[in-house]
DNA sequence: TCCGGGCGTTCAAACGTTAGCAGGTTCCGC
DNA sequence: GCGGAACCTGCTAACGTTTGAACGCCCGGA
């Protein structure tokens, strides 16, 4: 049917050890024979067969992405991850992750019988019953068959493994400390303790620190909902915390852990006749495009998403070309991105 | 390395072929057999090898992706695809198109030699030199070499192959008469035409027909930014809008083309002092889940995102299972949400 | 007793590559 | 004129499956 380095060596009258060869540029291959073949194998419309290739060689050109909740996040990580890959003539077997440790086990299983060279992978959050971090069982499993796997956005703590984040640590403090620069006294940190990983932690870790360190009581702020979506939990947790006599009294400042939650806060805050920044003021963790078209623009720290995802194909692709160096941990600085939402041009 | 049938039909006792048979149920195997084998596979770690498989019997059980720009749009699309392909052990391998024909093909070639098993494409926009529609001639060349593909969310005006989209002539209409209904006299339509493609052909025509209808006279406005960030496309075209008194005058409605315009539109409007929806209705096509974060909320024609790729992810599947039936066209109707964005709630 | 026919399994070839080794030129220096 | 090293290219055996044909067995019918 298609035409293979069979035809291409009748054509060309060489054997197709000799065509092979010359389509991966040997050298041993004369330079007026190599170009011949290939002008040939031009003109018989000859394309590689990779799983062919693959099955004799055991490369696939081929990368798992096991990533979480489809989202704009994760859109601009694996764009990045896609430029450096098509660069090589990888490409990338697409799995949305369900923030699930049971179905991302069974999705990287798949994953193998398709014989990928490797994984890019965003660990399931936590179990909340089982304490924080996935289950690293078939990561190391993974680690065993010598099949390479870069962690990307998040990691897990217990497991010594590649890793390219963004330095959360570093963003929450920025984050927080911007905010008291403005004056606010009463900051109060929202996330989603049900679905814990490396980003929330580092993150929740910051913030506390550098309120701490102001003298003053952290205000971590859990969303409640489970299951929800992101921007759900958002909302709801904003608005509990505007409810909650105790707590709520004297906020005027909102760090938000994910853009998406972000997003549901904003909403919410309008619902609730809250003027943001001018009553509340709101900073994002993420920074994906879309948030400077909200409105107010909001003030975030802005992840390098598309760096994430290149420089995890990059290590990628060097460990499945061979390197063994030290596992390598990137942490990659987010940058503070003053918008409105934060109040900074009217009190600064 | 890894088991292979050789290792499980040696365990067994059996042929390898015995064992592939079983594995893949076939009823010429005896049930305890079969059951005995998939045990001892199941023990010793066995896993398919799909290249194997692929190269033997030219299936990959892998499809193809190639997509317009990573946004929130494409996101809902392939998340409803991927949840079709999974329950058959398909995989997506993703690409995401530049919207340039060129790079189109190049990217359909390479995914070609990796033997994916059908495509989903979204068509890259017309050349506005050579006029509306992507060039033909590699799709030609698929049907040609008999690799199944469908368009999704946009299609090839003279191509007669199957498709999924939204019915954007509908969903023009449908939301021209709603400004219509509000009391707009002047309603401006704002696209790009240098992206043209059967999108924003079709909501251009609904939108010409229903204003002609009523009487009026239509007033596209063209985004004139070539290349850019979709969302400042859209800014600049209500920028110009806004300082033509000529046509600008009056106009006291939008419709945006796309999500992401609509989120640079509001927010040039927002910096323009002009309040929307009081001084300016807006209305955006698509309806990805962010619109409903904006602030004011957006009333949108809401395109029913992961059906469109369950749906073309069906008729793939079907095509690659060897159905021949004649193309199937299929229009998914868009549905009206109303927000706070068209003013509904205040003018009703 | 022999024959035909399911049934369950094995045989062997093929899918399109790659890789190690063998073989054949060519060309140089002596 | 000869040995031998480069330098090319051909041979052959894999890689792990699938697949159609062949095979052996047991059973029922004549």
């Amino acid at each position: 049917m298609a035409t293979t380095m069979k035809d291409v060596a009748r054509q060309a009258g060489v054997d197709v050890s000799t065509v092979s060869l010359a389509i991966n540029n040997d050298p041993r291959i004369r330079r007026e024979t190599r170009e011949r073949i290939l002008a040939i194998a031009a003109e018989l419309g000859y394309r590689k067969n990779y799983l062919a290739r693959g099955l004799r060689s055991g490369k696939s050109f081929t990368v798992g992405a096991v990533v979480g909740y489809s989202s704009a996040f994760w859109d601009e990580v694996l764009a990045g991850a896609q430029s450096v890959f098509a660069e090589r003539e990888y490409h990338l077997l697409l799995d949305y992750a369900p923030s699930d440790a049971r179905r991302e086990e069974m999705q990287i299983e798949a994953l193998k019988a398709k014989r990928v060279d490797g994984f890019l992978i965003a660990p399931s959050d936590g179990d909340p019953a089982s304490g924080e971090g996935a289950p690293t069982a078939y990561y190391r499993v993974l680690r065993d068959e010598n099949i390479p796997f870069v962690f990307v956005d998040r990691f897990v703590p217990g497991l010594d493994a590649d890793y390219v984040a963004a330095d959360c640590f570093a963003a929450a403090r920025t984050a927080t400390r911007h905010l008291l620069r403005l004056g606010h006294k009463r900051i109060a940190f929202l996330y989603s303790p049900h679905r814990m990983n490396s980003v929330q932690r580092e993150l929740l870790d910051g913030y506390q620190m550098v309120i701490r360190e102001a003298g003053r009581t952290p205000l971590p702020w859990e969303a409640v909902r489970v299951r929800a979506d992101r921007s759900e939990e958002g909302a709801d947790a904003i608005r509990d915390l505007l409810n909650d006599p105790q707590h709520g009294a004297g906020v005027t400042a909102v760090i938000a852990s994910t853009d998406a939650a972000a997003m549901g806060i904003l909403r919410a805050l309008h619902d609730a006749g809250v003027a943001v920044p001018q009553r509340m003021a709101l900073v994002s963790m993420g920074g994906s495009s879309i948030t400077g078209y909200l409105y107010p623009p909001l003030t975030t720290m802005t992840f390098p998403l598309r760096q994430l995802g290149e420089q995890a194909a990059r290590i990628l692709l060097n460990r499945i070309e061979g390197d063994d160096a030290p596992t390598r941990h990137v942490l990659l600085p987010a940058q503070l991105t003053v918008r409105a939402s934060c109040g900074a041009s009217s009190k600064q």
